[in-house]
DNA sequence: GTTAGCACTCTCCTTTTGCGAGTGCTAATA
DNA sequence: TATTAGCACTCGCAAAAGGAGAGTGCTAAC
C-alpha cells in the first residue's frame, strides 16, 4: 500500500488534474500544495507511483496525469468526505417548489438540477411501476373489441393500457375477471403477479377454462412491457460540452450516439439492490464507444422500496466528491419528495 | 424577377453547395452543369446576383455561397419536384412494422427515421389530447381525498389525472358527476369542453349548487395541463453533427441549449391551420442563438383533424427538396398509422 | 454580348523555428 | 541514506514563414 507521502502527491496531483485538465508536474505540485519537500524528490515519487500503475505520462516531458486506478484508489482511500452547504441544499428545495408543477416534472428537473450541478450528463431512471404494489385493476370500454385496462398501486402510479378483448367475451365477464383478480393480488407487487398469477387464481377461474385463458391473455398484455416504458430522463448535453475532454467533435458525436442508445443507458442505470453511491470509472467495458468516462449511480427508494436510479455520466476527470455527495442528496431528496406527496398530490 | 440564366446559374450555384457545403466558383458550375457559356460569362451574371442578394461571398478570391434570400428563391422557383423512391417507402413501412410495438414509440422511430434519412435534427410533436373528441370520464378510487380520473377520447386516447376530492364529496356524488357530464359532453372536442362546460351542464347540477361548485373544481383539474404534458420527441444530434457546419464545438452548444429548451421547440412546431409542409429559412429571429439554421415543418391528422406537427430542423444549406419530400410521406404515412391502429391495436 | 487572359487577393496547408514546461540523471548536501 | 540542486535533453505547441491553389475582377479582343 502507498506509504503517507505517495498518497499526498497522489492525492494533489489528482485534484490539480481534476480542477485543471492539464497534466501536472512535479513543479506545480511543490508549489500549490506545500508538502514541504522539494520538486525534485516530488518527480521521484511520481515516478514510483508511474510504476505502480496510479498514474499515467501523456509523453515524455509532460506531467503526469491520473489513471484509472489512480482515481480508484482516490475515491476509496484519499477523497475528502464533502457537505453540502446549506445554501445548496436551500436552492435545490426552491428549484423544485418553483420548477415541479406535475409529477412527470420531476424527473425532468432531477435531470436538470443534476447536471447543472455537476455540470456533466444526468440520468433519471423514472420509478418501475412492477416494483410497486398493485391494488386494483379495471375494464372501461373502448370499442368493440378492445378495452382500456386501468392498473392502479398502492403508491397511487396510475397505468393505462389499451388491450384487445377475445372473441366472445362480454363485459360482465371482464368485471368478473377484474374482481377476481381484485382480491386475490390486491398488495402484491407487480413483478411478481406474473408468476403468482397461474397458481393463485387458477382454482378459482377453473370453473370455466376458456375464461382463465382469456383472462390470462388480456392480463399478460397489460402487464407486459411496463419496463421498456419506464421513462428515462436526460440532461446536461450541453453542461458536457463545457468539459475539455468534449473539445474533440468526434467524442461528443459518440457520445451523442450512446444517449440516444436508451437500452445501453437502461443497463448502465441498472440498480444494484445496494444503497450505497456507487462509481464506475472509465472501464471502456460496459459502455462502448466512449472511453474515459466514469459513471457515479445512486438508487432511489418509494414506499421503503428501491424503484429507480440516478446516475451522472462524465469523463474520468470529474470530480468525484461533489459528484458523490450531491448524488447522494438528490437521491434523498427524491425520495422524500416522491413519498410525501405520494405522486399526486403536486 | 431573374432571367432564365440567372436562373439556371442560382440553381446551380445551391445545389453545388448543398451537395459540398463549400463556396462555389464560376469554374466549377461551368465544368459540371454544361449551361454552354463560360466561366467568365459567370462571373459576371455571378456577380449581379450578389448585387440582387441572392449570394454572398465569404470573402474577396472565394466562390460565391447561397443567401437566405437565394434558398427562398430556390425553394419558391426552382426547385425540381422530388419523389420517394419506391424502395424508400417500403424501407420506411418495415422499419415501422419492426421497431413499433407500442403507441408512444411511433413517435420516437418517427424522429428516427426522419433523423437518419434527413441527417439533420428531428422533431415530432405528439397528438394534442384536447384536439381529440371526448368520449368518457370515470372516477376510479385512490385514497380518502384522491382520486383517479380517466379520460377516454373517440381517438382512443386515454388520459388520467389524480385529483383532490374536495371535503364532503362522496363517490357517489362523483359517479354522479360523471354520468351528467359523460351524457352531457359526448364527442365535443376537449379544448372546447371549458368553455361549453359552464354553460351546458350548469342547469343540471345547478340544483346542488355546491355538487356543481366541486365538480367543476375537480373538472379543472383533469382537464388543465394537457399541452404542456404532450411529448416532444427528438431525434438526431449525432446525425446533425455529421454536418460540416457544425464542426465548431461552440455553435454545438448553441444548438443543444436550443434542444433543452422545450418551449422553444414548441413555439417552433406550433401548429399552422395549413396542412402544406412550410419553410423557414435561417431568420435568426425565431431561434435565439442557432444561427443559419432552418426549419421544415408539416402537420399531421387523426381522425380528419390536425393534431400535432413534425419538423426537421438543420442549416440552412439544407437539401430542401429531399427534405420537404420526406417530411410531406412522413406525415400522410404517420397519419395513416395512427387512424388505422387508432391508437392501441399495435 | 461573350470570352480569353492576366494580375491580384485571400485562405489554407505545410514547414520551420523557438520557447517553455517538464523530465531523468548525476553529483553534492544534510 | 534520503533529499535536493543543477543541467542536459525531450516534446508539444504556437507563432511565423512560405508556398500552392482557387477564385475573382478587369481589360481587351472576338
Amino acid at each position: 500500500m502507498l506509504d503517507e507521502r505517495k498518497r499526498k502527491i497522489l492525492r494533489a496531483i489528482i485534484e490539480d488534474y481534476v480542477s485543471d485538465a492539464e497534466p501536472v508536474g512535479s513543479r506545480t505540485i511543490a508549489k500549490k500544495h506545500n508538502l514541504g519537500i522539494s520538486p525534485a524528490t516530488i518527480r521521484n515519487e511520481m515516478a514510483d507511483l508511474e510504476v505502480l500503475g496510479y498514474l499515467e505520462q501523456p509523453h515524455t516531458s509532460a506531467g503526469r496525469i491520473p489513471s484509472a486506478k489512480g482515481y480508484r484508489f482516490y475515491v476509496d482511500y484519499l477523497m475528502a468526505p464533502r457537505q453540502m452547504s446549506k445554501k445548496d441544499i436551500l436552492d435545490i428545495s426552491n428549484w423544485y417548489q418553483s420548477k415541479v408543477k406535475r409529477v412527470e416534472e420531476i424527473f425532468q428537473e432531477t435531470a436538470k438540477v443534476l447536471s447543472t450541478t455537476t455540470n456533466n450528463i444526468s440520468m433519471v431512471l423514472a420509478p418501475q411501476i412492477s416494483k410497486c404494489f398493485f391494488k386494483y385493476l379495471q375494464f372501461l370500454p373502448l370499442d368493440e373489441r378492445r378495452s382500456v385496462v386501468i392498473i392502479v398501486t398502492n403508491e397511487g402510479l396510475v397505468e393505462n393500457k389499451i388491450v384487445e378483448i377475445p372473441e366472445g367475451l362480454m363485459y360482465d365477464d371482464l368485471h368478473r375477471i377484474a374482481n377476481c383478480i381484485n382480491t386475490r393480488l390486491s398488495g402484491i407487487s407487480l413483478d411478481k403477479i406474473k408468476a403468482s398469477l397461474l397458481t393463485e387464481i387458477q382454482q378459482d377461474i377453473l370453473r370455466d377454462p376458456i375464461l382463465f385463458e382469456t383472462a390470462l391473455q388480456v392480463l399478460q398484455q397489460a402487464l407486459t412491457t411496463d419496463d421498456k416504458k419506464r421513462r428515462l430522463y436526460l440532461g446536461g448535453a450541453k453542461e458536457a460540452l463545457n468539459q475539455p475532454e468534449f473539445r474533440d467533435i468526434e467524442r461528443v458525436k459518440k457520445l451523442l450516439t450512446l444517449l440516444e442508445e436508451e437500452k445501453l443507458l437502461r443497463d448502465i442505470l441498472y440498480m444494484d439492490k445496494t444503497d450505497k453511491v456507487s462509481v464506475t470509472i472509465g472501464q471502456e467495458s460496459h459502455f462502448t464507444g466512449v472511453n474515459n468516462c466514469s459513471v457515479v449511480k445512486a438508487t432511489y427508494r418509494l414506499d421503503g422500496q428501491i424503484v429507480g436510479s440516478v446516475a451522472v455520466l462524465g469523463p474520468t476527470r470529474m470530480e468525484y466528491g461533489k459528484v458523490m455527495t450531491i448524488l447522494d442528496f438528490m437521491c434523498c431528496h427524491l425520495s422524500e419528495i416522491l413519498n410525501k406527496y405520494k405522486l399526486g398530490q403536486l
